[in-house]
DNA sequence: CTGAAAGCGCTAACAT
DNA sequence: ATGTTAGCGCTTTCAG
């Protein structure tokens, strides 16, 4: 019994010989491990609990992230727990705990800072893709501040200088974004120009921001959005309204999805370089979970992929 | 020991007042059940597998149905596994009846019928929303055919004559959407214009198909699209390009999800009536699971949801 | 209605 | 290098 564990686990005791011999004979009598009986066995279950967006689609490119980031270390699990309008953050997590997770990875958590710091006292936690003053708490984000910076400097580069911004409203890294496009107008001497436009995450309000800016007057020559799907969402509204990007208006997405590089016009958008952010992201989480480190922050350096949603500054304004 | 169980469970055999004494230690002392003993220990262990595409947007909107659905059944839980570019639907299930899922439930496969049927044979299978020629796994799934039957009639019956079908490509539900298309084109007795684009799942998909959609001579006045996803791909593209819905295209998508009723312009879709979908999906899994009934196959009747992208045919043409 | 004892399938620490 | 044994935290069965 405890050699069909040994070969299983490609635990060392076994001779080559007898891995072939167990294996074949599991194959024949159709045995597969029991995972649940692994996990309560063991001292470390090597359980990860993901608690992601089931809606948002950048967190789905994090999910994939932490799958193969997983499948490189040998004896860790993950546990998926979707979050969705009903279901919250705490009560996906909830689910995760009474599986016995050894640590937590929350990616871009609605709920308070408060509750996740108590979260934090049960099970080693860490958020992706959130800012957050919790010292208790692991953080692994993009510098969301930098990032909107990056997407202003490359729009002032081509000359813009009536540059807006569409924020996220209440949605993670939303305060933060924002923050870094007025301080970096400001950095430019633009400041009387600096225009932020209410949003959201989804490409509806995305939609809605573009009726509001065209009501502007002057119009806005370029617009810094808060994320790729709100980009994508003004870009089509404005397309359909006759204001093309990138000759009437230049816009900028952030994240990078999949979607940005397939849009109708394909979008310039701030990376968060996923593979490093989840990578990092599981790394913490196991090391927290066996002791290895304090919670701590990892902030990661932004990246801006330029494609063509953005053209120089032609003079004639709108 | 026995107490708590019996409390947790809430079954038989413990007075009100001992309930609430139970309870209140164990909140007392942080105490939380532990579900991987309970689905070892338990003959049933109601766990249900759940296999989705976490790229695809469409699946988050039947994994919150399910959820929804277990919500509503005692002692049943859901495990998720993710399925992406990278890791295929056979991968996501192996993990799953590592731990011991009673049957599985698997969201738009994309693996061929052969091996869905192998899977089938060691555990329940239901797939949801792909036809399916396996007698030995349950299919619930919205009858593709008729769906498109309808976006047709609505077209037809708005005066178009010129329907243009953008299909899936190989998508599950493609093929069968496709001969629904075909199949009431001809029944309206407009087989002459019958026009099938290529496209796919998605809006680059549809996007694509914009530019063929353009070139065609006379050009279609109306098209039925594969998904809500392309279709939306297509409706930006095209007014881009000038070419405005509902005026001067009309155009119906699929699946009716949440980006169809936000769009640019609200997208008329044909729904696959998620709720129920989801709840008949989960109870026949949990019943195959207990052996209350024989595999089979429900189709449901799909609902035409009419919102703003069609418009009655001008007889302008273009 | 409440407590004690057995055992789900595995792993870890032993003995051979 | 291989076999034996105890026990993870629960549920189930049986006594009290």
């Amino acid at each position: 019994m405890s050699l069909a564990s040994i070969v299983f686990r490609d635990a060392p005791g076994a001779s080559d010989a007898t891995r072939v011999r167990v294996r074949a004979a599991a194959e024949r009598i159709g045995y597969r491990p029991d995972s649940r009986a692994r996990w309560l066995r063991r001292a470390q279950s090597g359980l990860i609990g993901v608690v992601f967006n089931v809606r948002q689609q950048f967190h789905a490119g994090l999910v994939e992230g932490l799958y193969q980031a997983a499948e490189t270390m040998p004896d860790i699990d993950l546990a998926l727990a979707a979050v969705y309008p009903g279901r919250d953050d705490a009560r996906a997590a909830e689910g995760l705990l009474r599986e016995r997770c050894e640590a937590l990875i929350m990616i871009g958590p609605f709920i308070p800072t408060g509750r996740i710091a108590r979260l934090a006292q049960e099970v080693p936690v860490v958020v992706v893709a959130r800012a957050l003053r919790a010292p208790s708490v692991d953080r692994v984000r993009v510098d969301d501040r930098r990032g909107c910076a990056l997407a202003v400097d490359h729009l002032v580069s081509l000359g813009h200088t009536r540059i807006a911004h569409v924020d996220g409203g209440d949605a993670p890294g939303a305060a933060e974004r924002r923050r870094g496009y007025l301080q970096r107008m400001r950095a430019h001497g633009l400041e009387e120009f600096a225009d932020v436009i209410g949003g959201g995450a989804t490409a509806h309000d995305g939609a809605v921001a573009g009726r509001v800016l065209l009501q502007r007057e002057p119009r806005p020559t370029a617009v810094a959005v808060f994320n790729d799907l709100a980009a994508i969402g003004l870009m089509n509204w404005l397309g359909f309204h006759g204001v093309r990007a990138p000759e009437a208006v230049s816009i900028t997405g952030f994240d990078d999805t999949a979607e940005a590089a397939g849009a109708t016009v394909p979008l310039t958008s701030v990376s968060q370089e996923l593979e490093l952010m989840t990578s990092t992201a599981l790394t913490r989480a196991v090391d927290r979970a066996r002791g290895r480190c304090e919670p701590g922050e990892v902030v990661i350096e932004p990246r801006l992929v330029v494609r063509d949603s953005c053209a120089p500054y032609s003079g004639s304004g709108d």
